[in-house]
DNA sequence: AGCAACCTCTTTGTGCCATC
DNA sequence: GATGGCACAAAGAGGTTGCT
């Protein structure tokens, strides 16, 4: 009874995560990755309709002759090979993913929009036929970015991580554009990103990661695919503070080059910086913007961890564009908001990329006082409903929590402030 | 049977603190 | 500043369970 129950528990749990899985971001890697919730010989029936579909993409309807799946497969007897052809397309059957489109919006793409089986008396001629909607099609084609790798090699990984790396290399192999005279495609991931996109389960911690992944995907690929590869582990400080594993660098080698594939995106980590940032809310787009933007006026992560709870807390339409205009100009909006108003946005902008060390930022003490004791005042008179005060003041003046995130990390900010706090409590609390 | 997931235990590495 | 002890988390590895 209580095994019962445990177990249905536990399915409960599987279905949750499957469906999470399923929903991915809309970008074209998400074909890739929405394959990753597929076994072995579904993704086998995949490569095969991907690989028709990249041929032709304006047919409307595609056929999966058993003479082909024998090719790929090596089967010898005939009629297994349309038993095995069949069931993979029915496992098929009903299945699909799920973008997400924005916050509202989500759309559902079944894999094939019809099948028909037909078996012929000569088992050779039985073939399978199937539909697929335009969009899928597209967002296919898309997706393989004419990587056109042969379908024997992703065949052979036996592996189920393998064959999801292995699909992610082909993807990337070409994201060398620090260097687009290589044919080394190098490019970092972080641990948490990783996880994701292979869709690895939540208990795994980087050595498993490792083991059940790196490791068998290195025996495989190396050595049986037209993909060479090799990493290194970034080393630095993990969430709870000690040192760890926080990315690896790829470097992906085609082994037979047919042809030169130019990579149509910029070379760009996915890092836990990123993978932080993201978690705020931000699209990875977004997110690529904000962190070429702090890039640019080095910007480190402190800086741009405090930048961002202050937009957070911002009632700013575009957060993105808010975002941006503090790692360029700095986010202190006392001393940002005088600057405009005299200086043009360029000398800003240079003036701002001066501040090297956030530590010795300048901030206008007097001002600050002036608004923090202001605050001080109206939280007084108006102490019924604070948030709702907030609310209506239309006027960008700090607030308590956008003082909070400054001070965090800024023991010099933290000491002039507690002063002020005293000075405050001690008028004001009668 | 084989693979993947999970559990558990040991070892290693790191940060913090007190003491000298 | 150097050293040692302690606590905690990561890493490593062996074994078990569950699923197809």
């Amino acid at each position: 009874m209580a095994k019962k129950s445990e177990t249905t528990s536990q399915n409960e749990k599987k279905k949750i995560r499957k469906k999470g899985g399923n929903e991915v971001a809309f970008r074209p890697q998400s074909i890739v990755e929405a394959r990753y919730n597929l076994d072995r010989r579904q993704n086998d029936i995949m490569d095969i309709a991907f690989g028709m579909i990249d041929d032709q993409v304006d047919k409307k309807e595609y056929s999966i002759r058993v003479a082909d799946v024998k090719e790929y497969y090596n089967i010898e007897d005939k009629s297994h090979a349309y038993r095995f052809l069949k069931q993979a397309v029915e496992s098929l059957e009903g299945k699909g993913f799920k973008l997400k489109k924005d916050e509202d919006t989500s759309i559902f793409y079944p894999w094939f929009s019809k099948i028909t089986y037909v078996r012929a008396k000569n088992e050779e001629n039985s073939h399978i036929d199937f539909k697929m909607d335009d969009d899928l099609k597209r967002m296919i084609v898309e997706s393989r970015r004419g990587a056109y790798y042969s379908i024997r090699y992703a065949i052979n990984l036996s592996n189920k991580y393998a064959k999801r790396l292995y699909y992610l290399f082909q993807d990337r192999k070409n994201w060398n554009l620090k260097n687009p005279d290589l044919e080394t495609g190098v490019f970092t991931i972080a641990i948490e990103e990783l996880l994701r996109m292979l869709d690895c389960p939540k208990s795994y911690k980087y050595t498993d990661f490792k083991r059940y992944v790196i490791k068998p995907s290195m025996e495989q690929i190396n050595g049986s695919t037209d993909i060479y590869f090799e990493y290194e582990e970034n080393r630095g400080k993990l969430k709870s503070g000690q040192k760890g594993v926080l990315s690896l660098t790829f470097h992906v080698t085609q082994l037979n080059p047919n042809s030169k594939v130019v990579a149509d995106a910029a070379f760009y980590e996915i890092t836990s910086q990123h993978v932080e940032i993201r978690k705020r809310g931000y699209q990875d787009a977004e997110v690529r913007d904000i962190l070429s933007m702090a890039k640019r006026y080095n910007r480190d992560d402190q800086f741009i961890q405090e930048a961002l709870e202050i937009v957070d807390h911002s009632k700013c339409e575009s957060k993105v564009g808010l975002a941006c205009y503090f790692m360029k100009n700095g986010y202190n909006p006392l001393s940002a908001g005088r600057q405009l108003e005299k200086e043009t946005p360029l000398k800003t902008a240079e003036h701002a990329s001066s501040y090297h060390n956030f530590h010795q930022r300048n901030y206008d003490y007097d001002e600050l006082e002036k608004n923090l004791l202001n605050q001080g005042i109206s939280k007084e008179t108006k102490q019924t409903d604070m948030i709702e005060e907030e609310k209506t003041t239309e006027k960008r003046e700090i607030s308590f929590e956008e003082l909070q995130s400054m001070m965090a990390g800024n023991p010099q900010l933290q000491q002039e402030i507690a002063s002020l706090l005293e000075k405050m409590n001690g008028t004001g609390k009668k």
